[in-house]
Parts: structure tokens; C-alpha cells; sequence
DNA sequence: AGCACGCCGACT
DNA sequence: GTCGGCGTGCTC
């Protein structure tokens, strides 16, 4: 047989590698493969160093500057067709040249573990199981001897459709088995074939079935489908544009009903036979609104979030991928998960910097899923009762659509807040007198209070009172904080701890005392004071083992606690319906710090932790500790409230130039000695001086706000430019030389775009 | 990021 | 005499 004519050449692929290097490796394909069947976005096994590793074509092509005898073939294709689209495809190149991070590490960031590790993209089936004709007619009472049956029988009876697969059954009861092998042996329950959840359609057989399956609001939800004007105009606003971009700001005050308008508005989504993603900033956050979301809908669903295990997550990706699910309720790390259906992004809580993520491919879901949004025509719907002071002002400049709830549903009232001032007053482990009057009173009439310290521990310092000396972290620039419980010191910053010494190590005299205040002493002052009522402390010391919180939620909201006492824990979501009194014991911490979002987050908490009182029919007040009661910042967000202290705050950023009326980016440096990462971030100062243009300022380099963190020493360069482009091509022209910089390569160096915190 | 190659100290 | 320390350089 005749060769193939030489002129034929050998595919090439240029693929996307998992590490951090900003260039594409080329490959040879295999020699039977042709360019058609290898979409951009396969995920490819290819020989890489001495080992292999997961890859993902970017394209296929005939030339590579590489010479020929470098080149290797791919080892094996994994996917016969990309499993992103092509949306989300240049989603991901944008958010690699937006974030200046390498390609490959942001494809598998796109991915769930399992399919990083190159595991066939097939959705586990799980068993399922129908009743049988002969269940469908057996009265439960038949099996009342084996109660167990009998509760299964009838769940599945109340079940519709009547069909149910292991994970539902899990949930109905850990040991379900015993049971369920009973009914089995009965033929009351058949195996059906394999399959998973279903998601109703638009049209054709399921048509009926939708219809039904999305209306089934409780009769405790009829009630609240009472909806407002504001609500039907932001209901309305956001369903005229689906099917296009648009972005929408929700602004509403705690208690406005802005969780109905998204289900109103997912709703419609569902309808039209379209999937929804809905962000939050935590896993704390998702069972709420999961339970919210499973009452009113009976699609499936699913749940994405760093809880899960792998199986979990790669089972949650592919429902959502094969358009199995209509709703994916997650966390950050599932704004990638692709949709086949996409019609909407929810964002909840979109001002919280949880959206950020602080390490590695520093991202902003918010800023993503916006960009998603366009690239997908679909909008995308940010809610909060304390917006972001960028998001504001995108809206005021009509780059969002901004929608206003100002009311309250139903008949509560908003809270009043009040400041205490607490200068020269006698304080008992940071209580006054007054505060613990106003607790007294409350605690009488039978009601809760809330009372919030956004530090845990018992004292932040542990000084000795006969030398001064103080306990500090040998790691870090920062003292311990005593855990009283444990007799600990320990380091909030690298996790070190040791026992709290009994003597002075300095002047082995006995004059150590506790200074400052955590949660742990704020509890036991509490239950002192109020030895006969229940106390619930919310901090990440007494809610670290899984379900422990969900516990104490429970416990509160049956109205068995009567003082809740937690750290910024309380401040995200939960609704404590009962509580009256929401007390603040110290405002004052987060009033003068040199970072200038300080501000904007203490209003932002000030304004969600007040949130958490009066929900109910009783009017809430809110006491703030302070010894700055003429504080501009406190007496406008009080007075006037978090609205009118962010357009204020919008003014002072604009006069100082500062984001949003500028665009930042901070390039950090560390290394376990102070004079490499300073002399790196010097060379690279000079090397951007050289190649920016005029509008771009350079800060720095300067030491972090904590110089030394876990035996590392921390410095950072901040580059900002009223122009955003302008700040990009320097960032992509410094990130592209940054190895020829000197000791590049010693220390360890990040750039975070659009920083949520300069430390 | 891994991983291998490559030149200088305490050990079977 | 070797095992191995981590400095430097490369990965198609």
C-alpha cells in the first residue's frame, strides 16, 4: 500500500495544563483522530515533565512554533465532546486574562475534582424505586405491626410522582433498608430502572405534571404570596428580560421579601423549561433557603458546596451539566458548573466578600457570574439589604437595574438603632451598666436578645500586669487570644496554639490578666448576670462540628434560648424572629482602620446583624456600644440609615479617586525573610514605571497591614488607574516579564485584581 | 506546581 | 566510599 502523501501533517492540539505557567503546551494527536472530533474544552491525558496530568484542548491545528522532535503525542482523549460550551469556554479565557491567571488552572477550577483527576464524565445512577399496582391499593394500616413499613409505604404513597431514589430515601430515614427490603418481598415496591431525578419540560408529556409541580405553595405560603407593589415591579422587571442580559441590583431591607420575589422569578424561569444558579456567600446559608426553595418547587435540585464529598460534587455538576436539575443552590466554587439550560444567576448577599475568592485564582463570583450572565444571555439578579458600594454605583450609572423593597412584609417594624455611649462608664467585661439594664428589662418580659462581638475567645491580649509583658505569636505579627476553656493562647492568624501559662514567663511573678474582649467572656459575664436564663454562644469554637449550628438554630427559634451571643456568624441570614434587643458591644474596632473598606463593611454589619430584630409583629431596637457617639459614620448610618451612609461614602471615594471610581490591583509578595520579596516587588515597580503609561499610579512597595503572618514576611505593590484597560495591559505586560524579575522564583508573589481587603 | 538533575555533609 | 540536602531549571 502506498503511503499517505507526506504533505498530510499531523494534527496538533494546543492544551491548557493544570499549572501555573502562562503558556499552552503542544501535542501530536493521535494519528486517526481528525480535527472535527476534537472540540476546544475535551479534557485530554497528556505526558507532561516525568509524569502525566489532565489537560484541556484550546484548539486543534497543523503548526506549533515547537520544534517537531519536542513534540509528544496525547496519551488518551477522555471526552468525545467538551462538556463546557463555548460560553463558558470564553468565559474562562476571559477570566484568565481578566485575573491574570494561567489558563489551565482556571479550566480546572471550572471542574469538580473527579474530572480533574480524568474520571469518565457519566453520571452515577442511583436505584430506584416505585410502589406497584398492589401498593398503590394497600392501605398503610395493613402493616401498623411493622410501623416502619408501614411510615415507608406511606411516604411513598404521599410521594409524587410515586417513585423515590436513594438519596431521597436517605433523607427520609438513615435506615431505610430493613424496611424497604420488606415492602420489596411484599411486591408493594418494584426496582425500577435506574435513573435520577427528573426535570419537568416546558412542553410535550410532562406539560401537565409541570404545571402542578410548581404550584404547590403550602397554605402557610399562600398567605405570604401576598405580594407588594415593589415586589410585583421587581418580579415583573426581572421576567421581562429573561432570555437576554441584564443585571439587576435587589436592594431590600431584611425582611422586604426578597427571597419570594427570587422564587417568583424562578418560577417563571422553571416554565419556560430553563435552569437557574443561585450563589450564596456560605454553606451556613444553603439549607435555609434550600428549605425555602423545596417547599415551593418540587423540581430537583441541587446542592453544591465544599461540604459534599467528590462523589457528591461530581454527581451535582453533571445533574446540573446534563440539565438533570433545574436548580443549583451553591457557593462560590459552583459558579462554573455548566447549565444546558441556562436561564437565570441568581446572587445573593452580593455584598459580601465571601464572593472573593482569596487565594490562587483570586476571582469575584460576583464579577464572573455578571460576565456570565452577558455571555450567556441571561440576566443576573444581585440582592441585598446592604449593596456593595461598586454595585451601587454600577446601578446609579444604569449599568444595573436597580429595584428597591423598602418595605417590610406583613406588619413588622423596622428596628431602631441607638447609640450607647459608653466613654468613662464602669463596664463588666465590656458590658455597661445601661446595656445590662436594658438586657435585664428585655430578658423579663420573656423575650430574646441578640447580642453581638465579632471576636472569639476570651481576650484578644494576655498582658502581664506587674512588667508588661504581652503574648505574642513567635509566627506572626499579632498577639494570642486566650481561650479560657481550653487553656489556650492561641494565633488567629496561623492556627499555633500552647498552654496558658499560669506565671509571667518574663518576671515569673503572678500578674497576668486578660485584656479585651472575646465571646467566651462575654458569656461568662452573661450568665452570671442572668444565672436562670438559657445562653446560646455562635462562634466558629462552639459550631464547629457539622450540625451543631443548625442545633443551636433550632433551639433558638423554638424559643429555648433566651440570649444569643455570637460573632459576625449571626450577622448572615439567620432569622431570629423573636429577638427584640440586638445589642453591639463593640462598634468601635472596626471605626479607624487604615483600609479604606473598612467602613463600608461595618455599616454593611451593623446593618445585617440590626436586621436580625423585630422581624416579628414586636418593633426591634438595637443598641451600639461606642466611645466615639459623634462618629459622622455611625450617627448618618443610625439616623438615616445604610443607603444614605453609602452615597456619602460614594462621595468621599470619588473626591479620593479610590473603586469604584478607579480600578485597583495588588500584587503581593512573601517570602521567610523581608528583604527578597521587598527587593522583587522594588524591581518589578521599576520595571512597570518603565512600560506604563501616565494614568497609572504605583504604591509601594510597602509592608502588609501585618508584616509577618505564619513566619512569612508579607509586602504588597498596589497599582491603580482610572482606566480600566490602561491598569490591564500593564498588569498583562508585567505578568508576561515577571521571571526575568530578580528573586521571582525565590518568593512566593500573587496578584489580586480588584482586592477586596489590602491585607 | 512537581520533578529531576546536580554538587557538598554525616552515615551503613 | 554512599544517601540525601534542597538550589535551579524545565515541562510541548
Amino acid at each position: 500500500m502506498p503511503k499517505l502523501p507526506d504533505a498530510t501533517p499531523r494534527l496538533i492540539l494546543k492544551v491548557a495544563i493544570p499549572v501555573p505557567l502562562y503558556r499552552l503546551f503542544d501535542y501530536y494527536a493521535p494519528p486517526d483522530v481528525t480535527e472535527s472530533s476534537l472540540s476546544p474544552g475535551i479534557r485530554l491525558e497528556v505526558p507532561f515533565g516525568a509524569g502525566k496530568k489532565i489537560a484541556y484542548l484550546i484548539e486543534a491545528g497543523t503548526n506549533s512554533e515547537i520544534a517537531p522532535e519536542k513534540l509528544k503525542p496525547i496519551v488518551r482523549i477522555l471526552d468525545s465532546k467538551s462538556l463546557l460550551s463555548t460560553k463558558d469556554i470564553r468565559l474562562l479565557h476571559w477570566a484568565s486574562q481578566y485575573y491574570h491567571h494561567p489558563i489551565g488552572e482556571v479550566f480546572s477550577s471550572a471542574f469538580p475534582a473527579t474530572l480533574r483527576s480524568g474520571k469518565t464524565a457519566i453520571l452515577p445512577l442511583q436505584p430506584c424505586y416505585v410502589l406497584t399496582a398492589l401498593g398503590k391499593a394497600t392501605d398503610s394500616e395493613q402493616l401498623k405491626r411493622s410501623p416502619k413499613q408501614q411510615a415507608l409505604l406511606a411516604y411513598f404513597q404521599s410521594h409524587h410522582p410515586a417513585s423515590l431514589v436513594e438519596a431521597e430515601l436517605n433523607n427520609w430515614d438513615k435506615n431505610w433498608r430493613p424496611a424497604l427490603k420488606a415492602l420489596l418481598a411484599k411486591s408493594l415496591i418494584a426496582n425500577t430502572a435506574a435513573k435520577i431525578a427528573y426535570i419537568p419540560q416546558l412542553s410535550g408529556v410532562n406539560a401537565h405534571n409541570t404545571k402542578s409541580s410548581f404550584n404547590e405553595a403550602t397554605q402557610e405560603d399562600k398567605g405570604k404570596l401576598q405580594l407588594n407593589p415593589e415586589q410585583q415591579i421587581a418580579i415583573a422587571a426581572v421576567i421581562g428580560e429573561l432570555g437576554k442580559f441584564a443585571v439587576f441590583l435587589l436592594e431590600g431591607i431584611t425582611g422586604s421579601g426578597k427571597t419570594e420575589v427570587y422564587m417568583q422569578v424562578i418560577r417563571t424561569v422553571l416554565e419556560r423549561g430553563q435552569q437557574v444558579l443561585v450563589l450564596v456567600p456560605e454553606i451556613n446559608l444553603t439549607p435555609q433557603l434550600e428549605e425555602r426553595f423545596r417547599q415551593r418547587f418540587s423540581v430537583a435540585m441541587t446542592l453544591s458546596h465544599s461540604n459534599l464529598t467528590d462523589k457528591q460534587r461530581h454527581a451535582a455538576w453533571l445533574n446540573m451539566q446534563q440539565g438533570m436539575s433545574a436548580i443549583l443552590l451553591g457557593t462560590r466554587s459552583a459558579l462554573f458548573t455548566p447549565m444546558k439550560r441556562p436561564g437565570l444567576i441568581i446572587l445573593d448577599e452580593e455584598h459580601d466578600t465571601s464572593f472573593k475568592q482569596q487565594e490562587g485564582f483570586r476571582f469575584s463570583a460576583r464579577d464572573v457570574a455578571i460576565m456570565r450572565g452577558k455571555l450567556l444571555n441571561i440576566p443576573v439578579l444581585l440582592g441585598s439589604a446592604t449593596p456593595s458600594l461598586e454595585s451601587l454605583h454600577n446601578a446609579y450609572q444604569q449599568r444595573y437595574r436597580h429595584l428597591v423593597l423598602s418595605q417590610r412584609a406583613g406588619s413588622a417594624v423596622e428596628p431602631t438603632l441607638h447609640l450607647l455611649d459608653i466613654r468613662n462608664k464602669k463596664l463588666h467585661h465590656g458590658l455597661s451598666e445601661a446595656l445590662i439594664n436594658e438586657l435585664r428589662k428585655v430578658l423579663a418580659s420573656g423575650e430574646q436578645v441578640l447580642i453581638f462581638l465579632n471576636r472569639r475567645g476570651f481576650a484578644p491580649t494576655l498582658i502581664c500586669h506587674a512588667c508588661g509583658w504581652v503574648a505574642r505569636c513567635r509566627h506572626c505579627d499579632a498577639n494570642l487570644v486566650i481561650h479560657n476553656y481550653e487553656k489556650l493562647l492561641r494565633c488567629h492568624h496561623c492556627g499555633r496554639e500552647q498552654r496558658l501559662p499560669p506565671l509571667c514567663p518574663a518576671c515569673k511573678t503572678g500578674g497576668l490578666m486578660p485584656l479585651g474582649l472575646g465571646t467566651e467572656r462575654v458569656e461568662g459575664a452573661l450568665r452570671e448576670l442572668f444565672p436562670d436564663k438559657t445562653l446560646v454562644r455562635l462562634d466558629r469554637d462552639t459550631t464547629q462540628r457539622k450540625g451543631s449550628l443548625e442545633r443551636y438554630l433550632v433551639q433558638i427559634n423554638d424559643g429555648k434560648a433566651d440570649i444569643i451571643l455570637g460573632t459576625q456568624m449571626l450577622a448572615k441570614g439567620h432569622h431570629f424572629p423573636n429577638v427584640t434587643l440586638v445589642a453591639i458591644v463593640d462598634v468601635d474596632s472596626g471605626l479607624f482602620s487604615i483600609d479604606y473598606h473598612a467602613t463600608e463593611r461595618l455599616a454593611q454589619m451593623i446593618t445585617q446583624v440590626s436586621g436580625r430584630a423585630g422581624r416579628a409583629e414586636k418593633s426591634g431596637r438595637v443598641i451600639l456600644q461606642t466611645r466615639h457617639p459623634d462618629h459622622a459614620l455611625l450617627n448618618t448610618l443610625i439616623r438615616e440609615g445604610y443607603r444614605r451612609f453609602a452615597d456619602i461614602a460614594l462621595v468621599e471615594r470619588q473626591h479620593a479617586l479610590l473603586p469604584p471610581f478607579s480600578y485597583q490591583a495588588l500584587l503581593r509578595a512573601q517570602a521567610d525573610n523581608a528583604n527578597m520579596p521587598l527587593a522583587f516587588l522594588q524591581a518589578v515597580a521599576t520595571l512597570a514605571k518603565m512600560h506604563k503609561s501616565g494614568q497609572i499610579q504605583i504604591l509601594g512597595p510597602v509592608a502588609a497591614p501585618m508584616e509577618k503572618r505564619a513566619g512569612l514576611y508579607r509586602y504588597q505593590l498596589l497599582f491603580q488607574c482610572d482606566k480600566r484597560s490602561e491598569l490591564q495591559k500593564c498588569l498583562a505586560e508585567l505578568i508576561a516579564n515577571i521571571d526575568s524579575v530578580a528573586y521571582a522564583k525565590k518568593i512566593r508573589w500573587s496578584l489580586d485584581v480588584d482586592p477586596v481587603d489590602l491585607y
